[in-house]
DNA sequence: ACCTGAACACCGTTCAAGT
DNA sequence: ACCTGAACACCGTTCAAGT
């Protein structure tokens, strides 16, 4: 018989996890302080040593979870090239947490998340675009908005329990319509 | 003094025009049948006499709404027009309502909200577009990600009370991203 | 037919208490 | 320092009961 496991020390890190991993599994509606203490094989209460901000923080730690990518600019040959990397790293992000997509669009960025945002202007001006910071907000709105029309349509639904599929579809839709904006961006 | 005025008799729609105020007002999260009832000068059980399933189905019926828009094709002299007009209309109906955002983009679209997908699909169709369904499918993307930026960017918070003034940057940016996407729908 | 009151299982969060 | 137990105010939803 195996002796009882000593308990991991709970941390920032596996809260978040494991958030992450409910809010996927069973949709944010049923991310529950109490479910999370569950989870962690820990009283909810627990939670809030480690999470200062309560729920509130919690979930402002999971938008920036799936809205923080790094991208290196020195394997793309062009702004374009650089702007679709972008774009293609930040889908990945948020179509890895389905589960919180919706704290990803409505939280505004912060930490890493803002940071984020500023490397890939100052990364797209470098290399040459004329307004870099309109185009960044052009290529995130596409962004945020072909990964919620992506999910809308695999049926993925809040309380569902579908893991997420790459969709072929889904990658196909996704590069037309982002060659199309980068190109009309080309003419600005 | 005056008499006690007659309860207005509860109906849907008053009930889904109040709980679109108090998420506008007060964020989603303080959205509550128990609070809906208050607004409405009555107890929340009696919203399920006219809401059958409940706060999911008052959701999904908040989300139809900010959703559903016509346009009138006759006004539109090209695909393009056309489809920016059907953007603009899109825009508004989201703007109206920022704080039901989230479940806009995040619940699948049903009855009303899939008509108009389908209305769109069949207009642009008729301009003379090649790709119909994937350019609706491209446009609602950048109309979901640009107003989700544009909240992001205004500071409107879920749960503060900020009302939402029109932002001359937000229509310009808009404006910007759409061109840039109707010209590189044009190339494809 | 339409609304209410009481009840149930479940939330987030606090606070004092344990170790 | 880190976790627990009990408690409080608040949820969504049911069901029998009122009118």
């Amino acid at each position: 018989m195996p002796a009882k496991r000593p308990p991991i020390p709970l941390s920032r890190e596996r809260i978040i996890d494991a958030a992450l991993e409910i809010a996927d599994s069973q949709g944010l509606r049923r991310l529950t302080m109490r479910r999370l203490g569950d989870a962690l094989q820990v009283e909810a209460m627990a939670i809030y040593h480690h999470l200062p901000g309560g729920k509130e923080a919690l979930l402002d730690a999971l938008a920036q979870h799936v809205t923080t990518v790094e991208v290196d600019p020195s394997g793309a040959g062009s702004w374009q090239e650089l702007a679709a990397a972008w774009c293609r790293a930040g889908r990945a992000a948020l179509l890895a947490h389905p589960g919180v997509l919706s704290l990803a669009m409505t939280k505004p960025p912060k930490g890493s998340a803002a940071a984020t945002i500023r490397e890939q202007t100052q990364q797209l001006g470098d290399a040459g675009l004329a307004d870099p910071a309109g185009a960044v907000r052009a290529l995130r709105a596409y962004v945020f908005g072909s990964v919620a029309v992506e999910l809308q349509q695999t049926g993925w639904a809040d309380p569902k329990t579908q893991p997420v599929e790459p969709d072929p579809d889904g990658d196909t839709a996704f590069e037309q319509g982002l060659s199309a904006l980068i190109a009309g961006l080309a003419q600005a």
